[in-house]
DNA sequence: CAGTGAGCGAGCTTCCGCTTGACTT
């Protein structure tokens, strides 16, 4: 038996360490927090001083049962967690739950995975800091206190299945108010001003561009300016040339890994994480949930030398970086290769797309900088006071730019970062001949809306969220149906273009496409209403200082400066009064507009949430006949619905005609528009309308459904058994046995099987599948 | 799975941060 367990919180981590230690060490892993506050319950007695109730949730009775049994063998217990709030919990929750005496277990604690840094460890034990675990139990409670009395207030006033909580309420607002924001916006146009100069050398010519720093209000003043121009001489007045320089990024974090990978690969944050994850479990790169950005020493000094060899030494330059954001706890490096001498690994094509970035991003953070010359060129107009400067940008050194360019936050920036702009020689008081001057109205723009990657990096900004949780964050507004990522195409806008040629004028107006959207985070109604709903009655909480604020209290506490409980305390009086308050007022908060009248029945025509969604409503429950309801379609919203959409609404389901003597009905349901026919339902497409659809169409749609259909079915068997059929699914073929599917083997045949062999498919599976049915079952009840 | 929406009342939903598999028709 080994003389030593040590527990970290990672299995790969642990594999790891293993490897360092020798064989009088054994090392596992807690799989994370091994217990937590009840699942169903409130789990904290606010009567006795908010006494949490810890519980071992039943995915961890296993590793708890087998790391206690362990810990009886051992001399010592190492506790090997992060060195964080959450990870001093989770050494305390080991302590209590493997029920370790204080000279038991000794505590340590490492930030790289290096030989060195664990061995230093082990030489540097300590004892659970009780503060520091105090700060985590007022974390956690808080959230559980927030969200389990905010939830279901919002389940009695807003819709059933809502949640709230401190991070993802404000993740919504964020969205919601960005939106407004948007609608209010009002777009100004002005009129910039191009010209573009000639030059000749060595009977060469060289053309160029330089702008007007001025910018005209109105087409007036830009003709007027164009006006002036006539018959005028261009000549250089000033040259004038600065070095400039860039820097690296440091090395990759969760947020900034998230935000790169979806600008340059296109990955939602989700998929970013899980590809990681994939290359963090195999042992290719460091761990992936970090806000730091530090980087081990070893992995600086193999930086270097790869970098030298590589590119030249003069590309090398050591950087150590430090942390900007708020409540950064650093307990990891920041995100880098293991090895940083392999510059590919194998694996899928989002696995190596993923860390050739991380190689690049790590490699670049230990380059030179890139240097430029920067020329300002002023260009004097003979008949104006108004002058043209050019601007030109030669790269000097590439330095760090040779293998990482940081992509844009802005969308609309030119790609032109890492490539010169290169202008002609000039000297001063040269003259210069003029090809020909636009002046081109351009619109102001309104911010852009949030992607999934810059919603995480608003919310690091904040300092809301953890690196664990940012990812599962932004899939919980969406599953709440909070906020709906979409793209959306643009539409034509007409804008003014004057253009100045051998002194004459000449006017037109050109078309651009502008709004074009790309997987942005729009709003829903449920969204605007909850966030109008929470604002309302607990602004305090939606406050984006809420958890700042906190997280200065929590840090008083982890320093044993002010009790956990009482800080509880403190927070916990005026907000349970609020939510009795706002519980007791009878009315519901479901953003209700009156939209006006029926004109059939004269009743009043209603917009708002219902019990299961947006929705519209003909007259008042308190009336005699009762009030008849209709959805509202995918892309309307509560906001903007006008009576006539309304009206519109309600004269679904529609009878369209006959088809084959039965009858085509189209409506909207819960999963959309679609036809009723012969008992059966067929989808129509999002972007075609069940209130004008024509009998044609809805026949075509039922045809290629039953197509599709057809195509599913591989194998029939008629004479056997007619209701088992083999199909193609999502995961591949099945067999379809008295309302049962069983999965075929990857290696069989589907075409070829008989119904014997499928039969005995069904007899394989059967065990393992009736467990988990029952288990499901039990669970649910 | 293709309805629903008031109100009754049963029983259910829900937070944030740590961590992975087992499993999908």
């Amino acid at each position: 038996m080994a003389k030593n367990l040590v527990i970290v919180e990672s299995p790969a981590k642990a594999k790891t360490i293993e490897g360092f230690l020798g064989k009088d060490f054994l090392v596992k892993s807690s799989y994370g927090h091994v217990r937590d506050l009840s699942k169903n319950k409130l789990g904290v007695d606010v009567e006795k001083n908010f006494a949490p109730n810890y519980e071992i949730p039943p995915d961890k009775k296993k590793v708890v049962t087998e790391l206690k049994k362990l810990s009886k063998d051992a001399e010592t217990v190492w506790l090997a967690t992060d060195e964080d709030r959450e990870g001093e919990a989770i050494s305390w929750h080991l302590a209590e739950s493997l029920k370790l005496d204080d000279d038991k277990y000794k505590r340590i604690v490492f930030h790289e995975i290096t030989a060195k840094a664990i061995k230093n460890a082990i030489s540097n034990p300590r004892k659970i800091d009780n503060n520091l675990v105090n700060a985590q139990q007022a974390r956690r409670i808080l959230d559980r206190l927030v969200g389990f009395e905010l939830s279901p207030l919002l389940w009695k006033k807003v819709k059933p299945a809502l949640s709230a909580g401190r991070v993802q309420s404000v993740a919504v607002k964020l969205i919601v108010e960005r939106e407004r924001e948007i609608q209010n916006f009002k777009p100004e146009s002005s009129y910039r001003v191009i010209a573009y100069f000639e030059v000749k050398k060595n009977n060469e010519k060289h053309s160029f561009k330089a702008d007007l720093p001025k910018r005209f209000k109105t087409k007036k003043e830009a003709l007027d300016f164009l006006e002036s121009c006539k018959g005028a001489e261009y000549s250089v007045e000033n040259t004038e040339t600065k070095p400039s320089k860039k820097t690296p990024s440091a090395p990759f974090t969760t947020s900034t890994l998230q935000q790169e990978a979806s600008r340059k690969l296109g990955f939602s944050v989700a998929r970013t994480m899980m590809v990681a994850q994939k290359l963090y479990e195999s042992g290719k790169i460091t761990y992936m949930r970090t806000d730091s950005v530090n980087l081990a020493d070893s992995a600086i000094e193999s930086a270097k030398k790869i970098i030298s060899n590589q590119f030249g030494e003069k590309y090398a330059k050591t950087r150590k970086y430090s942390t900007k954001s708020k409540g950064a706890q650093e307990a990891h490096e920041a995100i880098r290769p293991t090895y940083l001498e392999n510059d590919a690994v194998a694996g899928s094509s989002d696995e190596q797309k993923l860390y050739q970035l991380i190689w690049k991003r790590t490699i670049a953070s230990q380059m030179s900088e890139a240097l430029f010359d920067k020329t300002n060129i002023t260009i004097g107009i003979s008949t104006s006071e108004y002058k043209f400067i050019a601007t030109g940008e030669v790269l000097v050194f590439d330095g760090f730019l040779k293998v990482y360019i940081e992509s844009s936050e802005d969308e609309d920036a030119t790609s032109e970062s890492s490539d010169s702009i290169i202008l002609p020689p000039l000297k001063v008081s040269q003259k210069l001949d003029l090809k020909e001057i636009n002046a081109i109205e351009r619109f102001t723009k309104h911010l852009p809306r949030f992607t999934e990657a810059s919603l995480v990096k608003k919310l690091e900004e904040l300092g809301i969220g953890r690196p664990s949780t940012y990812a599962p964050t932004i899939s919980t507004i969406q599953k709440r149906e909070y906020v709906l990522k979409e793209s959306r195409e643009g539409h034509e806008r007409e804008y003014g273009f004057i253009c100045f040629k051998e002194n004459k004028i000449f006017e037109t107006k050109k078309t651009e496409n502008t709004g074009v959207e790309k997987n942005k985070l729009f709003p829903t109604d449920i969204g605007v209403v909850v966030t109008k709903f929470l604002v309302e009655y607990f602004d305090d909480i939606l406050d984006y200082n809420f958890t700042a604020e906190l997280e200065k209290k929590f840090d008083d506490i982890a320093q044993g400066l002010y009790e956990w409980n009482k800080l509880i305390n403190d927070f916990y009086g005026a907000f349970h009064d609020k939510v009795e308050e706002t519980t007791k007022k009878s009315e519901k908060f479901s953003g209700t507009r009156l939209l006006g009248e029926d004109p059939k029945s004269g009743r009043n025509v209603y917009a708002r949430i219902g019990r299961y969604g947006p929705m519209v409503q003909i007259g008042d429950t308190d009336e005699e006949e009762k009030p008849k309801f209709a959805g509202i379609r995918k892309n309307q919203s509560l906001e903007s619905s006008t009576l006539e959409e309304a009206l519109e609404l309600f004269k679904l389901p529609r009878k369209i005609g006959l088809y084959e003597d039965k009858e085509l009905i189209a409506s909207v349901g819960r999963f959309g528009p679609y036809i009723k026919y012969d008992g059966s339902f067929y989808s129509i497409p999002k972007d075609e309308d069940p209130l004008n659809i024509s009998k044609d169409r809805a026949v075509e749609i039922i045809e290629a459904k039953k197509e599709a259909d057809r195509k599913k079915i591989i194998k029939t068997f008629e004479k056997e058994d007619p209701d088992s059929k083999i199909l193609r699914g999502r995961w591949g073929p099945y067999f379809s046995y008295k309302g049962k599917n069983y999965r075929i083997p990857k290696d069989a045949e589907p075409e070829k099987m008989t119904y014997s062999e499928c039969v005995k498919l069904t007899k394989q599976a059967t065990s393992p599948k009736k467990t988990r049915k029952k288990k499901k079952g039990t669970t649910k009840k």
